[in-house]
RNA sequence: UCGGGGAUCGUCUAAUGGCAGGACUGGAGACUCUGAAUCUCCCUAUCUAGGUUCGAAUCCUAGUCCCCGAACCA
């Protein structure tokens, strides 16, 4: 199964071949349930529901409600409601963080005990005061040394009730020097004398995100705990609190990706629910709004947002989504499901001169161009048709109606425009026109072309509905660009227009709340669900169909997007590598004569000898390579090039090979025993098993071979495997050289240098 | 100021040292009883500069830009 892929499923599939059961895989969505569930939602409900789906696995709901003051029952259940409507199922794994509130005091208590935390009771601006800034260190808590017992007695009353608001918290004791800052003792427990939505008021104390979250992960076994990139600093501390409490099986693991963002939208909760109370828009589920409640309400499925949610991907890039890409999503759902119906938003009547007065035709037109059923459309001698579908005077390319031109009515007749009459007002007031009485269906009886085919309604059958037309919220393709300008000026005065006295067919015109049709030529319509009568449909549109006629009027369809401003651009000195490297020099003079040592009698390069000199072990590694290997230049090129990139971070201590063998390797490539391929790929094994590189080799098989009838041997079998490659490489595509040298050396296991190859694929290619 | 992330077509996203691919947008055309849909073709990208390598988006080095973090919020 690998219908997705991203990093996510690269970091599962990994632990998957490590021996994680897939079965266990477990994967949560954890709303905090104080606010409506938006289109950002959509796309972590996906990821995480997908994921379970995907790998066979389960995805648990769980309301992480530790935090009354801003939390209610209503979005518990509005929330719930949403995640179904999407399609997704949590099976028996519906759960709440405020389930184990008890376990969780307990699990404090541990912590209190293994002299893990403490009772503060500092007042919030003190402990602000002490976690200092960036940069500099903090200062401990006068109250940070107190005994277990007191702890423990303190914890106890906070429990139960002894004390008021914000006299006491409950701190984790790690290292208030800490560089990065939620682990400068962060807060466990805080009190809050408040009713809880579910615990009503047996509790009093109430934990903090970062002390309750990995809990509630590792109590529910969840092993893939998902969640956006703003935590990627408090993963620190979600892995302290687990490996302190330990005993986790399995232990479950934090990964953060790019929560969604798209053009055109604001998505916090806390802008959305201004506009709701500002009456910007008429609720939480107003049409315009990028709710899932809106978006439903505004006709969107549930699957045009799942493929939107798969069109975007997953990734740690901080991007902004071009919001085309969710209007393609949902026209792309919407043309397949929706049945076409015929509905003038503007009307323009038009009589027929020559049509019999009362003479009703009823025309058979089916539902779609695609589908057998179809509904009967009455046709008589006064129709309206669309005004925009009508001009004087037409600009080049015009298909409508115009004054002597014919056009098609759909399902219907062919007719011409015979005369334009005027109000007093001079405007159009309707049309005069004259049918091909012979072109019943929309056929000419000769076979002549006519290009333009409007959609109409007969004034008698026709009824008259209310049409809300729908557009984007903003104007601004970012609204939120200038802090300085609030974004609600970026708003879209034309987001809402309502047309009242749209003319419908009958067919449709007593259709049911929740219906969605293609208004033909128009866009895809939704009966509303809250506004319609039995009867009297009211309709929103979802979105207009792409009319590439209205844009030929070159404009430039792509978005601009302005850069989000800076309030404030200070220039940055953050001591770069050099530079702490530098500054150990000065401090330690063992590294400095290292440096110099390089530089002096080495003669290397400036450069290399100060990453070389970077600590006593990398040192220590070095030299021992020099003296096995008896050159020092080509070695600290090897360490610098080919080992600093193989060992990433992992310090030099630790690595199991040691700098004589590493000397002997350099020695080996330069001998001609081994590629540098090949030595690579040796590198790899002897870091990780600290086996000597000769033995290595020899197991892996990757000793260099002079015999030339090897590498033509090869390079026959790939030739032979891809014939067409070779007809376009002599074709003249030169970049595929690329692609038969990896194939080669592949085969050959970098048994043979990459030039000797090269040059036996470019001989042989000739 | 310290720490943590991130930079690939206009947009989103692949390529895990071996043909820079896909989707959206945009452009051209075909078809058409929806100027829709569909189909065909096309435009456009590896942040910069050095280095390693037969070969670099990918590894090393230096630099540039962007985001997040100092709530008794989540």
């Amino acid at each position: 199964m690998s219908e997705r892929s991203n990093f996510i499923t690269d970091i599962i599939d990994a632990d998957i071949a490590n021996g994680l059961p897939a079965s266990q895989i477990a994967t949560r969505f954890p709303p905090e349930p104080n606010g409506f569930l938006h289109i950002g939602h959509a796309k972590s409900i996906c990821l995480n529901f997908g994921l379970a789906l995907q790998y066979g696995g389960r995805c648990h709901l769980r309301f992480d409600d530790t935090n009354p003051a801003k939390e209610d029952i209503a979005y518990v259940e509005s929330i719930q409601n949403d995640v179904r409507w999407l399609g997704f199922d949590w099976g028996d794994h519906l759960h709440f963080a405020s389930d184990y509130f008890e376990r969780m005091f307990e699990i404090a208590n541990g912590l209190i005990d293994k002299g893990l935390a403490y009772v503060d009771s500092q007042s919030v601006d003190e402990i602000r005061e002490q976690r200092a800034g960036f940069g500099k260190p903090g200062t401990n808590s006068p109250f940070r040394e107190r005994s277990i017992e007191e702890n423990r007695d303190l914890f106890a009353k906070m429990r139960a009730g002894d004390f008021e608001d914000g006299s006491h918290v409950l701190r984790a004791k790690i290292d208030m020097t800490h560089p990065n800052m939620v682990m400068r003792d962060p807060l466990l427990y805080r009190i809050r004398h408040i009713t809880h939505h579910r615990t009503g008021d047996a509790w009093c104390i109430y934990p903090m995100y970062d002390f309750a979250h990995c809990l509630e992960d590792a109590i529910e076994g969840i092993t893939h705990s998902i969640c956006t990139l703003e935590f990627e600093s408090a993963r620190e501390l979600y892995d302290w609190v687990l490996d302190a409490v330990g005993g986790w099986d399995p232990l479950p693991h934090q990964y953060e990706f790019a929560r969604l963002k798209l053009d055109y939208t604001v998505m916090s909760k806390r802008k959305l629910l201004r506009l709701v109370e500002d009456g910007t828009v008429s609720g939480w589920d107003d049409p315009r709004m990028p709710t899932i409640a809106g978006l439903r309400r505004r006709g969107v499925t549930p699957e045009a947002i799942r493929a939107f949610a798969e069109m975007v991907g997953v990734a740690k890039n901080n991007t902004v989504v071009d919001y085309g890409k969710l209007e393609y999503c949902i026209r792309q759902d919407l043309e397949a499901r929706t049945q076409r119906a015929m509905c003038v938003l503007n009307p323009l009547k038009v009589e027929l001169r020559n049509w019999p007065k009362d003479f009703v035709d009823k025309l058979q037109v089916p539902w779609r161009p695609d589908g057998d059923e179809s509904r009967e459309i009455p046709f008589s001698s006064t129709l309206f048709i669309e005004r925009d579908d009508f001009s004087e005077e037409p600009p080049k390319g015009w298909r409508r109606l115009a004054p002597g031109a014919e056009v098609r009515l759909m399902g219907a007749y062919l007719i011409r425009c015979q005369e334009v009459v005027r109000g007093d007002d001079g405007a159009v007031e309707r049309l005069i026109c004259t049918v091909d009485l012979h072109s019943r269906g929309g056929q000419a009886a000769d076979g002549r072309k006519v290009k333009g085919t409007l959609h109409w309604v007969s004034e008698a059958h026709a009824a008259t509905v209310s049409v809300r037309l729908y557009d984007r919220l903003f104007s601004a393709a970012n609204p939120e660009a200038d802090p300085d300008v609030d974004f609600v000026t970026q708003l879209n005065p034309n987001s809402l227009k309502t047309q009242p006295d749209a003319k419908i067919e009958p067919a449709v015109a007593t259709c049911d709340p929740g219906e969605r049709f293609q208004f033909v030529r128009q866009g895809y319509f939704i009966a509303d669900t809250n506004d319609s009568k039995p009867g009297a449909p009211v309709f929103n549109r979802v979105i207009g169909l792409r009319d590439s006629w209205a844009k030929a009027p070159k404009t430039d369809g792509r978005p601009t997007r302005k850069k989000a401003k800076k309030r404030d651009d200070k220039p940055s000195n953050k001591r770069t590598r050099a530079e702490v490297r530098s500054a150990a020099r000065a401090e330690n003079p063992a590294l400095q004569s290292a440096m110099d040592h390089f530089v002096g009698e080495w003669k290397l390069s400036e450069s290399d000898a100060d990453l070389l000199s970077a600590d006593l072990d990398l040192i220590a590694f070095v030299k021992a390579a020099v003296a096995s290997h008896g050159t020092p230049a080509p070695v600290a090129s090897w360490v610098v090039n080919q080992l600093l990139g193989v060992i990433k971070d992992t310090p030099v201590a630790s690595l199991l090979c040691n700098g004589t063998q590493f000397g002997q390797l350099v020695s080996l490539v330069e001998a001609g025993g081994v590629s540098k391929s090949a030595a690579r790929n040796v590198l790899g094994h002897m870091v990780e098993s600290g086996r000597d590189p000769a033995v290595l080799i020899d197991e892996l098989g990757v000793g260099r071979q002079e015999d030339a009838g090897l590498v033509d041997e090869a390079v026959d079998a790939v030739f032979t495997e891809h014939p067409s490659e070779v007809e376009r490489f002599l074709g003249g595509d030169q970049k595929l050289m690329g692609f038969f040298m990896g194939k080669t050396m592949r085969a050959l296991r970098g048994r043979a240098d990459g030039q000797a190859v090269r040059t036996a694929l470019l001989s042989r290619l000739k």
